[in-house]
DNA sequence: GTGGTCTAGACCACC
DNA sequence: GTGGTCTAGACCACC
């Protein structure tokens, strides 16, 4: 057993943006917090944001322009290839503890069906 | 954002000692490790290995005798109820999050089922 | 011979409540002091008042509310029940203790019936 | 609210002796353990069991003979002085705590006998 | 301010 | 050895 098993904070930042940015809360071209504005809201140190941001220029995600900020410059590609990736790792996680808890495949799909099922209901009734 | 999003230990004891129940690598009338032994184990405080013990007697799935030890008390049936529960909560934690990368339900459905047919021939491969 | 034989604290705390509600003192909806006011008030650790809540919020007695404080949940059936089973306990140590003296339960009964007796010609005289 | 209610050690050692007398495990002329011995088996300070046979010695229950230790004094005129006022002491706190719970006197017999009917019929059934 | 979690450690009762 | 109770106090999250 493992505790505190949480992600890197600096990768949660960097998920959080990948969400923003899936969900189109922003696009290409949108300017996001400074490194010590966002630091403060998250009451996190600053250094920590700071690798956040440089991991997210490396690959190309936002692009720092010096005197103005850091702005968005993934496009639409980039943006799929994300909620692709976000995914894959969830259906991993997802696939790998249901299997743990002794469902098969099958079951895992039924269960998931009839959720899906007893929602749809629920928000025709409303 | 939320960072630090881990459960409470205690809750991750319990949660660990569940899902022996579950896989069946415990069951009735079996010892768990006492209290200051797990705790050294897990490099965690006696307490906080006290208080998933106390809850796991309050929910009666086991039982601490004085000077004896901790016994698992859950049969089959409680060990089925938290099979469910777990299944339930990670069904509810799947849905939420591949919902909020913009899949509809179907699409998640059709990706579940497309990757357990490719794991299905992977291991016909072997 | 038994010393120390009072019962634990958080234990005492939370018959105190129970009492309280049999009483009426306290009602659904009623606040309860926080659990560092009455921790303080009764000179007694923080953690002590906070066990205590803990398992009346687990039996449902009470509901907790984060940063507002803790509130009265039980209903009529609840709080009857507590004056049943208080009043279980204590006639169960009243026939043990008078039991021991070498009273049968005969004389028990006359002991009682003659008190209540005397009390009532005692009002009656007022 | 009152915690830490307990009779005082040296009051709880003489009602001890009280029980043993009145449910005759002792007798006028029995000797009883030392003063340091009996400390020692309660694992409690050599003065408060001073201070509880002092007291026994003043009231006539016990007489101690230097050299050769502390012997039963009690007839059964005091065995049965002291059966009659600890049945009183348990009489008075049953009613009040009974009637704290908000039984009326009328439904503490019932209550008393109804349990004393059950156990009896209990017993005839072993 | 409110409750929630956790550590460190004392002392006790029962075996 | 086992679990049970309690204190002192830190740090957190929510309001």
């Amino acid at each position: 057993m493992d505790f505190d098993n949480t992600q890197p904070i600096y990768k949660q930042i960097i998920d959080g943006y990948k969400k923003q940015l899936i969900r189109g809360e922003l696009q290409q071209g949108d300017k996001i917090p400074s490194q010590r504005e966002y630091a403060e809201k998250l009451r996190v140190n600053p250094n920590t944001v700071q690798r956040a941001y440089r991991e997210m220029e490396s690959m190309q995600m936002v692009e720092t322009v010096r005197g103005q900020g850091t702005f968005i410059m993934a496009d639409l590609n980039m943006q799929n290839r994300f909620r692709q990736e976000m995914a894959d790792a969830l259906l991993s996680y997802f696939i790998r503890e249901i299997g743990s808890l002794g469902y098969t495949g099958e079951e895992a799909l039924q269960m998931l069906a009839a959720r899906q099922a007893a929602m749809k209901e629920e928000s025709c009734n409303d």
